[in-house]
DNA sequence: CTGAAAGCGCTAACAA
DNA sequence: TTGTTAGCGCTTTCAG
């Protein structure tokens, strides 16, 4: 079938020993460079990566262990990391464990057991038991998206305390004083973390934080409809909102259109990541954009360092900077008692 | 490091080739049985897949090759695939060509050098090129989503056709006359296949059939807005709308959002997929459901066939069935004159 | 710089 | 049934 580098040897005249250490980049003469150049040429020969990968123990695979497809984040990490690991001769391998912790740790023992060279984890239990087991396996591990108690790892994370502070920020220097949050489960990393973005400045500002402005939509289309709901509802409804994640937004958008609420005259709205929703309604929404695609490389980069088994700085945490739209879907709360007048 | 098979061999008084036919199901002596299985257990022996691989030329892998992650369709499939597909030892490797035919060619040519056991293609170049490639291979290929002409394969597709024809129908029987569709591109065989059952429904109760009722909304957010858009501001704007997809969807319910339109008074609505969208919002929507997961699971299993050297009836064409989901989106056309009068 | 040879972990053909 | 042996395609000593 395929031609062999015993095969290209033959042709080149050369052996078997030569021919490989050109293909492994060593040093070989100039003319029998050209030999075995065009013995390739003609053989139309590939190298066997099983072969190679036997002698090496190493398989030219990394796996990306995530929580659920459904998540943009997820697939647009998996899009980067694809993106620069492919031509680099790796294949990507996707591995889902449904939001399930037992289902994740076993997944996590599976890859182990295929022996793939790293793996790029998006936590969903956060014991960090999954890390444990990579990490006494020695296999390279970049983890994304969470921070995880009392195992040190590499990690590339957002600034999320940033990303929910400066938009509410934004929104008291405007005038508000009555600013909600729609946030996702309350042990879920990321959520908190915005949670206290959101906090920290109403805080700094000076103004209370009241129970009944902080709604769980618990990151889902769904959850932020019901949340967008009980804010509008609420006796003294909060003037401006800001929703933690874009599967929310969407329901928080169609909740607020159901009852007949102006954007941004009736509640300013800040929402989460640069999606087509945001872009397509009127007035655009503001948003925190989370650079997803720059994060998967970051990882895939610092993963491929590790895999070539250059450990400095480990471990390593990445944090990336959030990056902020404001739109005419903001305006400070006077502009509606004006209008009103 | 880890145990091998020549210590379990060592460790159970027994040769190599022994525990090797246990191994693989060949009958072996009871007790020696008993004396391998309790070696395995003593070394936490697992077999080596590469070197299985390297025996047998198989990787024991199989790759999803798709033009995007950003669809539903393609997440959801992966997400089938893998759950099927991983208890039975198979890698599931994702693999990206960013709607570019090109780069199709190209991974599927990367896919065939890293030797994966099997494929399964969501097209993107409808000429059939990475089919022929793929074929030419003998890797066994199943081809998802659309039909290829000239290039007969394995196919699971959904009956695009009755997706749209039975809502149009519905519409029809409702006493509409005046019926638009918002279709994906032109060249796209299942937007071709939606638009043809769209016409033949019209045909069938002798209805005309309009150009400026058939918008292109390329399947994305942003187009249905604009398809949906144009629909309204039409001199004589349809009475109902049957959308081809889900992103579409999303945008045309924004524009009649934006513009003050009622679902189902001023206009019907009937969409595509089951997404959190068609049951958050007021009224739920009506839509076609194409069963992806079904479809998922259909391909995986019947790829699984292929691989293990199964080939009966070969060429095999696996049609889905939409499912229809009728909600208070739609009504009749003379509800509307009722109300004005 | 080159060639010969050993061996990665496993399977399968053959002989016993 | 079981054991022996020859490789799958490649890398890497080790002599030359």
């Amino acid at each position: 079938m395929a031609a062999t580098i015993r095969d290209v040897a033959k042709k080149s005249g050369l052996s078997l020993g030569t021919v490989s250490k050109y293909i492994n980049g060593h040093p070989v003469k100039e003319t029998n460079r050209l030999l075995i150049e065009q013995a390739i040429q003609e053989l139309q020969y590939k190298p066997n990566n099983i072969a190679k990968g036997l002698r090496n123990s190493q398989t030219f695979s990394v796996a990306v262990l995530l929580p659920m497809l459904t998540s943009n984040f997820c697939t647009s990490m998996i899009s980067s990391i694809e993106s620069y690991l492919l031509p680099k001769g790796y294949t990507v391998i996707v591995c889902e464990c449904h939001n399930d912790a037992a289902m994740e740790l076993q997944k996590a023992r599976f890859l182990l057991d295929r022996m793939v060279d790293g793996i790029i984890l998006i936590p969903y239990d956060s014991t960090g038991k999954q890390i444990e087991l990579i990490q006494n396996n020695h296999t390279p591990l970049i983890v994304v998206d969470q921070i995880i108690k009392d195992h040190p790892s590499d990690t590339i994370i957002l600034d999320n305390q940033r990303a929910s502070y400066e938009p509410v920020k934004k929104l008291i220097s405007l005038g508000h004083t009555k600013i909600a949050i729609i946030t996702g489960g309350i042990d879920h990393y990321t959520s908190q973390q915005r949670l206290n973005g959101y906090e920290k400045a109403l805080r700094e500002c000076h103004l209370p934080i009241y129970k009944h402005y902080i709604q769980c939509g618990n990151y889902s289309t769904e959850g932020g409809y019901e949340a967008m709901m009980k804010l509008a509802k609420l006796p003294d409804p909060p003037t401006a909102v800001f929703i933690s994640n874009y599967d929310m937004e969407i329901g928080a958008y169609i909740a607020i259109n159901n009852l007949n609420l102006k954007i941004p005259e009736d509640i300013s709205l800040i929402g989460f990541d640069n999606l087509p929703l945001v872009n397509i309604v009127n007035p655009p929404l503001s948003f925190s954009e989370q650079p997803t695609d720059e994060m998967g490389l970051t990882a895939a980069k610092l993963l491929y360092r590790r895999m070539l088994g250059d450990q400095s700085d480990y471990p390593k945490t990445l944090i990336h900077a959030p990056l902020f739209h404001y739109t005419d879907s903001i305006c400070s709360p006077l502009d509606k008692e004006r209008v009103r007048l």
